[in-house]
DNA sequence: AACGTTTCCAACCGCCTCGTA
DNA sequence: ATACGAGGCGGTTGGAAACGT
């Protein structure tokens, strides 16, 4: 939060109007409540200025997007919605508007808030960090890279390659045959093997995923063996050569390209990329009512 | 009660992409 | 080709509120 900026509204040298920062008077917000309401969206900067506000085009979507929007849901997240952010981050990383655009009335940057205050910090105390952390630079990244110490699994996740749930802990325990305290909890036994799959028993035999059964049921809706998911991959449209062709890591790449091939099953579109619809019809199939 | 610390979250910043001139 | 503005996004900041001592 921020002070509302007391030179604001005045004018400076030149004639120019000085816009305002800070925080939004309830004078402002009524504005641009009636200006939306009435006018409907249209260019920011227009907003702005036709609605008589000294702020910005930029600060008023914000304020709008984030703020005044009407079909807001207000309130703590419920359960199930932190469940799906929890899974949908183990998707789509830090794509705060891609998993904001799957949980209704709910915005980008409460769920970023959400996750790096709440959620964060009880993956953290659970051992188990957050998948895909994204965050290279947070002292969880180093202390995963400290912890890992293996250069090819620190590598998969830069590459995009990173198994649900699977990372620093995880790993280290899971390359050693000793499952994470939740996988424990949950009552699965998963091993890293050299094949280079999470290895969870299923009945006599063994599936390769890349999930768990944290949030899915049994019913296999989302990721149970039966979904046949090796790896989550780069959502971005980028094939495994052009992400990284010529690094240390290539033998890392080439192994999990090599297995993910003989399996058949993995993600990869007509063109060699990334298909995000196909990985996100799992998400739409999300067991949870939301409308409430 | 007073003070220090931690948590939460609104808002800003900088970068990127896209459309247009 | 390129310059520019708008919109969008993720990362970060910083201050109020809550909590602890």
């Amino acid at each position: 939060m921020r002070k509302p900026d007391p030179s604001a509204g005045k004018s400076i040298g030149g004639g120019a109007t000085k816009l305002r920062k800070g925080l939004w008077s309830p004078e402002e917000d009524d504005k641009l409540m009636n200006y939306m309401l009435n006018n409907g969206q249209g260019c920011w900067s227009d907003v702005a200025r036709n609605a008589g506000l000294l702020r910005c085009g930029k600060s008023c979507r914000l304020r709008w997007i984030n703020y005044l929007r009407p079909d807001l849901k207000r309130g703590a997240f419920s359960p199930q919605e932190e469940e799906l952010i929890i899974h949908l981050h183990s998707i789509l990383g830090n794509r705060w508007s891609q998993i904001a655009a799957r949980l209704p009335g709910r915005t980008d940057n409460e769920i970023k808030n959400f996750w790096n205050s709440t959620i964060k910090k009880r993956l953290k105390n659970s051992t188990v960090p957050s998948p895909n952390t994204s965050d290279s630079s947070s002292s969880e990244a180093k202390d995963h890279q400290a912890i890992v110490g293996t250069r090819g699994f620190v590598s998969m996740q830069e590459q995009g390659f990173v198994p649900m749930f699977m990372q620093s802990t995880a790993l280290n325990r899971a390359g050693t045959g000793d499952a994470s305290p939740m996988f424990h909890q949950h009552g699965m036994n998963m091993m890293f093997g050299s094949n280079g799959y999470f290895n969870i028993p299923v009945g006599s035999s063994m599936a390769h995923v890349g999930v768990t059964d944290r949030f899915y049921g049994e019913n296999g809706v989302f990721g149970g063996a039966e979904m046949g998911i090796d790896y989550v991959p780069p959502l971005e449209s980028i094939s495994i050569e052009e992400q990284n062709p010529k690094t240390e890591n290539t033998y890392v790449n080439n192994k999990i390209t090599e297995n993910m091939t003989g399996a058949g099953n993995f993600w990869v579109g007509e063109d060699g990329e990334w298909d995000l619809e196909d990985l996100m019809k799992d998400v739409s199939s999300f067991p949870f009512d939301f409308s409430s």
